[in-house]
DNA sequence: CACTCCCGCCAATTA
DNA sequence: TAATTGGCGGGAGTG
C-alpha cells in the first residue's frame, strides 16, 4: 500500500519506493500505471514479502541478521496483508478497471492505510519480539522512515510508545536500540505496581468511570502529588541522576503512554475509556480541564491507543453507558507479569559465547532472573550507552532547578517508593514485619540493607527496578579460593574453618558474607536465601548510586559478573567492570521506566563503594558491591584468605566484594558467588544435584544474596551468577562443610565460639565423604546427602543435628554433617533431585518440591533473619525456582 | 455529526 | 546555526 501511496500520493515516495522495496521489487515501482499496475504494485511487493514473512519471522528468531533484513521488507507485508489484504486488492483491481487512471490513487492512500496503527504494525514487523540478547538492533530513524514512508514525525510517535514501554531506548540522535518485548512483561509489572501506587484507589472501585476520576483527583490531592509534580521521571532522568530537567514538557507523549498503560493494568475491567483517561491524564499535569486540552488529549491517546494496539496489548471497543457509546479500549496484554523468562532462556544460550564477559553476566542474570534480568541485559548493553541514552537529553548537571524539583520530588517518591516497596513485600506474601524485623535484628549495617532500602529513594527503584538481581557478585572460588567466613564477622572467623577451606584444594569455599557454604560432592547443592526482590532492589542501588544503599547495600549487587561463567569461567577481568556499568544503567533504566514518579533519585550517600576487588577482573563489578566473599579463586586464593580475615561485620561486609576471577578456576570449580549480605536472608536453599554438565560441583545459593543470581546455562550447564558458593566435590572431600559466618553475622554475630564449635562437626563430617555436600549458612546448615552418603546419612530428617538450632547458625554456624540438613535459619533446603530424605529439609522443610519452597517464603522459621527482602525474595525466589526446575530437570 | 487521527507547523532541545 | 524531537491542534476521512 505503501508503495502505492508513494507512488502517486507521496512525494517523497520514489525515494522511499527504492530504498523500500530494497532490492527486491523493482517491477514495482512507483511509477504509477495508472491501471493495472496498482495492483500489480502491490502484487509485487506483498508477495515477496509476504510468504516471507511468516517465516522470517520464525527465523528472525533463529537468526537475527537475515531477520532483520528480511523482515524489514517484509515485515509491513504480513501486516498489510493481514489487514489490508484481500480487500484493497480486490478493490484495487476494481478500482483499475474502473478508474484506470488516476481515481485509484486517491483512493488507495485511504486514510486508514496510513494510519499510525498499521504504520505502527509495519515497524513492528520489521523486528523481532524477542531478539536474541546478543544480538543488538539499532533502529535508525531516518531510515525506518523512509522504509516505510512515512514522516519521521511518525516515527516518533511510534518510538515514543514504544520507548515507555521498553521496547526501544533511544540510544543516540536518529538512533535507537530495539530490546524487543522481554522485557516488556517488567515493564508492564512496574507499571502496574505504579500504577497502583497511583490510580490504584481509582480502579479498585470498579470504576464507574465518573467515580474513576472522582477518585482520582483526589487521591491525586492527597497522595500523590508527585505525579503532578514531576510526573515523569521516567526514564532516564531519574537515574542519571541529574536529570535534567525533564526535558521540554515532552516525554508526555512517553508518559502519558505509560500512564495510560497503567490505567488498563490497574483497572479491574482492564477497559478504560478515552474520555476517562484523558481527563485522568489531564488532571494530573494538568489542573485545567478545558476542552482544547481534552481534545488534544484525547488525540493523542488515539496515537498512543493506535500503537498499543499494534502491540496486541489494547484493543478497541465501545462502552455504552447511560449516555451513550463511547471509546474505549481494552487490555488484552498479559494480566499477570511473573517474570517471565521465557523467551530468554532458549535465547540465551546461543549468547554465551563470552564467557566472563559482561554479556555472560548479562545472560545469566537474564536468564535467572525474570524479566528483570532483561532488564539488565539491556542495560549491559546499554551499557556501552549511556544511560541517558533514553533520553537525550539528560544533562548531567548536578543540580539545577530541575534536581530541587526533583528532589522534592524525590522525597516523595521516596515515600511512594517505600509504600511500593512495602506494598509489594505485602504483596508477594512475605512477610514484610520480618522483613523489618529482620533489619533490626540483622543490625548488622550491611545486612540490613533491607531496611535501608525502603527508605532510600532507591527504594524506587526498587519498585522501579527489575533487575536487581543482575547485580550479584558472584565469585567463583576455584579450586584454591577459600573464603572465610571469617569475615563475616570478626567474631566470627573460624579457625576451623578457613583451615578447612584451605586444606583440601581450598575448595570449599566460605563466603564470608554468605551465610552458606558448599561443599562439592557428587551431588549439587543449591540454596537460596533469600532471593528476592528486595534482595534485588538492593542490589541494584548499589550499582546505581545509592550510596544510601550501598551501606546495605553492600548486598547489592555488583553487577554480576561472572555469571556465564558455568560453562566458561568467567574470568575475563574486563568483564567486572562492565558489568557494574551495565548494573548501573540498568538501574537507571530500570528507573527510568518507572513512568511516574517512583524513580528517585538517588540520594547522596556515601556509599563506600567496594573497593576494587583485587586482582580478579570479574571481581571489580562486585566488590562495588559488596560483596564481601571471598572468593578465592585459584588466582587469588591469598586475597581471599586476606579478606576473610577480615573483620566483615558490618562493615567490611560492605566492601568486601571481592571476586575472584574466574580465569583461574578451572573449568569445574565452583562458582562462588554471593552476596551477601546484606540481606534478609532467605532461608531457602536449594541443593541440585549436579547436573551432567556440572560434575561434580555443587552449588549452593542463597536467596538472598543473589536473586537472579542463579541461572542455569542454558545447556545445563549451571551458571550461577548468584551468591553461591560451589565446591567442587572433589575439594570437598575432605571438607564437609562450609561455613559462612559473615551473613549471619550481621545479624548475629556468631560467637567465635559457636563458630568454631561447628567447625569440629564439619570434620567430623568426613567421614560423609567426599561426596557429601554440606552447607552451613551461619544460621543454617545443610548436608546434603549425596547419593552415597556415608554413613552420616542425613536422610533422616529428624537428625538431631539437623536441628542444630537456629539459635547456632545465628549466632555463629552451626554445622551438621550428619544431618542432611541444619538450619539455623528457617531455611529450606530443597533437594531437588534426590529423594533421598524428603525431611531433610529441617523445619520449614516444606514439601520436597522446591516450588512449594520457593514459594513460600513465609514458611521461614526465622521471620527475623529473613526479613523483608522476601519481597523481593518472592521474585528471586521464582527466578531461583526457574532456575531450579530447570537445573533439577537437567539433572533429572 | 461524532469519531478518529493524519499532517505538519513550529517550538524546544540538541548537536 | 542546523538538525532533531516532539507538542499540538486544524481539519480531513469515515461511518
Amino acid at each position: 500500500e505503501n508503495i502505492f501511496d508513494r507512488s502517486r500520493m507521496a512525494p517523497k515516495t520514489p525515494i522511499k519506493n527504492e530504498p523500500i522495496d530494497l532490492s527486491k521489487q523493482k517491477g514495482c515501482t512507483p511509477e504509477r500505471n495508472p491501471i493495472t499496475p496498482v495492483k500489480i504494485i502491490d502484487r509485487p511487493q506483498p508477495d515477496p514479502w509476504t510468504p516471507t514473512a511468516n517465516l522470517k519471522i520464525l527465523v528472525s528468531a533463529a537468526s537475527p541478521d537475515m531477520r532483520d533484513r528480511e523482515k524489514k521488507k517484509e515485515l509491513f507485508r504480513p501486516i498489510e496483508n493481514s489487514e489490508q489484504s484481500d480487500t484493497p486488492d480486490s478493490l484495487q483491481y476494481d478500482i483499475v478497471d474502473d478508474s484506470t487512471v488516476d481515481e485509484f490513487e486517491k483512493q488507495r492512500p485511504s486514510r486508514k492505510q496510513k494510519s499510525l496503527g498499521l504504520l505502527c504494525q509495519k515497524f513492528l514487523a520489521r523486528y523481532p519480539n524477542y531478539p536474541l540478547s546478543t544480538e543488538k538492533t539499532t533502529i535508525s530513524l531516518d531510515e525506518v522512515a523512509s522504509i516505510l514512508g512515512v514522516e519521521r514525525r511518525r516515527i516518533y510517535d511510534i518510538v515514543n510508545v514504544l520507548e515507555s514501554l521498553h521496547l526501544v531506548s533511544r540510544v543516540a540522535k536518529n538512533q535507537y536500540s530495539w530490546h524487543g518485548r522481554h522485557n516488556l512483561s517488567q515493564t508492564l509489572k512496574l507499571l502496574q505496581e505504579a500504577g497502583e501506587l497511583q490510580y490504584g484507589e481509582l480502579m479498585t472501585s470498579q470504576h464507574k468511570e465518573q467515580d474513576l476520576e472522582y477518585k482520582f483527583e483526589k487521591r491525586k490531592k492527597e497522595t500523590i502529588p508527585d505525579s503532578q509534580n514531576r510526573p515523569l521521571l521516567d526514564f532516564s532522568e531519574s537515574d542519571c541522576s541529574s536529570a535534567s530537567a525533564n526535558s521540554r514538557k515532552d516525554k508526555s507523549l512517553r508518559i502519558m503512554s505509560q500512564k495510560f498503560v497503567m490505567l488498563f493494568l490497574v483497572s479491574k475491567t482492564k477497559i478504560v475509556t478515552l474520555d476517562i483517561a484523558a481527563k485522568i491524564l489531564i488532571e494530573e499535569t494538568q489542573d485545567t480541564v478545558d476542552h482544547s486540552k481534552f481534545k488534544t488529549k484525547v488525540r493523542r491517546l488515539y496515537d498512543i491507543a493506535n500503537v498499543l494496539t499494534s502491540l496486541g496489548l489494547i484493543k478497541k471497543v465501545h462502552v455504552t453507558e447511560e449516555r451513550g457509546r463511547k471509546p474505549a479500549f481494552k487490555w488484552i496484554g498479559p494480566v499477570e507479569f511473573p517474570e517471565k523468562t521465557d523467551e530468554l532462556n532458549g535465547h540465551s544460550p546461543t549468547s554465551d559465547p563470552l564467557p566472563g564477559t559482561q554479556r555472560g553476566a548479562c545472560v545469566q542474570y537474564q536468564t535467572s532472573a525474570t524479566g528483570k534480568q532483561r532488564f539488565t541485559r539491556h542495560a549491559s548493553f546499554n551499557s556501552a550507552q549511556p544511560c541517558e541514552a533514553n533520553r537525550r537529553k539528560v544533562s548531567s548537571e548536578p543540580n539545577s532547578p530541575h534536581q530541587e524539583k526533583q528532589d522534592e520530588n524525590c522525597s516523595k517518591m521516596i515515600n511512594l517508593a517505600a509504600v511500593c516497596r512495602q506494598k509489594i513485600e505485602e504483596d508477594t506474601g512475605n512477610k514484610a514485619g520480618d522483613t523489618e524485623t529482620i533489619l533490626n535484628s540483622t543490625k548488622n549495617s550491611n545486612i540490613t540493607l533491607p531496611l535501608s532500602l525502603l527508605p532510600v529513594p532507591g527504594d524506587s527503584d526498587f519498585c522501579v527496578n527489575p533487575l536487581p538481581q543482575a547485580v550479584f557478585p558472584v565469585v567463583q572460588a576455584d579450586v584454591p579460593s577459600f573464603s572465610l567466613p571469617v569475615g563475616i564477622s570478626s567474631q566470627a572467623s573460624h579457625p576451623s574453618t578457613p583451615a578447612a577451606s584451605k586444606t583440601e584444594n581450598g575448595k570449599p569455599t566460605l563466603v564470608p558474607n554468605q551465610p552458606f557454604l558448599c561443599f562439592p560432592s557428587s551431588s549439587l547443592f543449591m540454596l537460596c536465601g533469600g532471593l528476592q526482590e528486595n534482595n534485588l532492589s538492593k542490589l541494584l542501588p548499589t550499582a546505581g548510586n545509592l550510596g544510601n544503599r550501598s551501606a546495605e547495600a553492600q548486598a547489592a549487587v555488583p553487577p554480576a559478573t561472572c555469571q556465564k561463567r558455568s560453562s566458561h569461567k568467567c574470568s575475563s577481568p574486563s568483564a567486572p567492570v562492565d558489568d557494574e556499568e551495565p548494573a548501573a544503567k540498568k538501574q537507571m533504566l530500570e528507573r527510568s521506566f518507572l513512568p511516574l514518579s517512583l524513580t528517585v533519585p538517588k540520594q547522596p550517600s556515601e556509599s563506600p563503594k567496594a573497593e576494587s576487588s583485587p586482582g580478579s577482573g570479574c571481581s571489580a563489578a562486585v566488590h562495588l558491591e559488596m560483596d564481601h566473599f571471598d572468593l578465592a579463586s585459584p588466582v587469588a586464593p591469598e586475597a581471599a584468605n586476606k579478606e576473610p580475615v577480615k573483620p566483615l561485620d558490618c562493615q567490611e561486609q560492605k566492601k568486601q566484594s571481592q571476586n575472584k576471577d574466574p580465569d583461574e578456576l578451572p573449568p569445574g570449580n565452583e562458582h562462588i558467588s554471593r552476596e551477601n549480605a546484606n540481606q534478609p536472608f532467605q532461608p531457602q536453599y536449594l541443593y541440585v544435584q549436579p547436573a551432567a554438565g556440572l560434575n561434580s560441583f555443587n552449588f549452593l545459593f542463597s536467596a538472598n544474596q543473589a536473586p537472579g543470581a542463579i541461572s542455569l546455562a542454558a545447556n545445563q550447564m549451571p551458571s550461577l551468577s548468584v551468591p553461591c558458593v560451589m565446591v567442587p566435590s572433589a575439594a570437598l572431600a575432605s571438607f564437609p562443610l562450609v561455613c559462612s559466618p559473615s551473613f549471619t553475622s550481621p545479624l548475629a554475630p556468631v560467637p567465635d565460639g559457636s563458630f568454631s564449635a561447628a567447625a569440629p562437626t564439619n570434620f567430623s563430617v568426613s567421614s560423609l565423604a567426599s561426596t557429601t555436600p554440606v552447607f552451613i549458612n551461619t544460621t543454617a546448615v545443610v548436608t546434603p546427602k549425596v547419593s552415597p552418603a556415608p554413613s552420616v546419612e542425613p536422610q533422616q530428617p529428624p537428625h538431631p543435628a539437623l536441628h542444630l538450632s537456629p539459635v547456632l547458625t545465628r549466632s555463629g554456624n552451626a554445622v551438621k554433617l550428619d544431618s542432611p540438613v541444619c538450619m539455623g535459619h528457617p531455611v529450606t533446603l530443597l533437594k531437588l533431585q534426590q529423594p533421598s530424605s524428603a525431611p531433610l529439609t529441617p523445619k520449614s522443610i516444606r514439601p520436597a518440591h522446591h516450588e512449594a519452597f520457593f514459594k513460600t517464603p513465609g514458611s521461614l522459621g526465622d521471620p527475623v533473619a529473613w526479613k523483608k527482602h522476601e519481597g523481593n525474595q518472592t521474585r528471586n525466589a521464582s527466578s531461583v525456582q526457574r532456575r531450579l526446575e530447570i537445573s533439577s530437570t537437567s539433572p533429572d
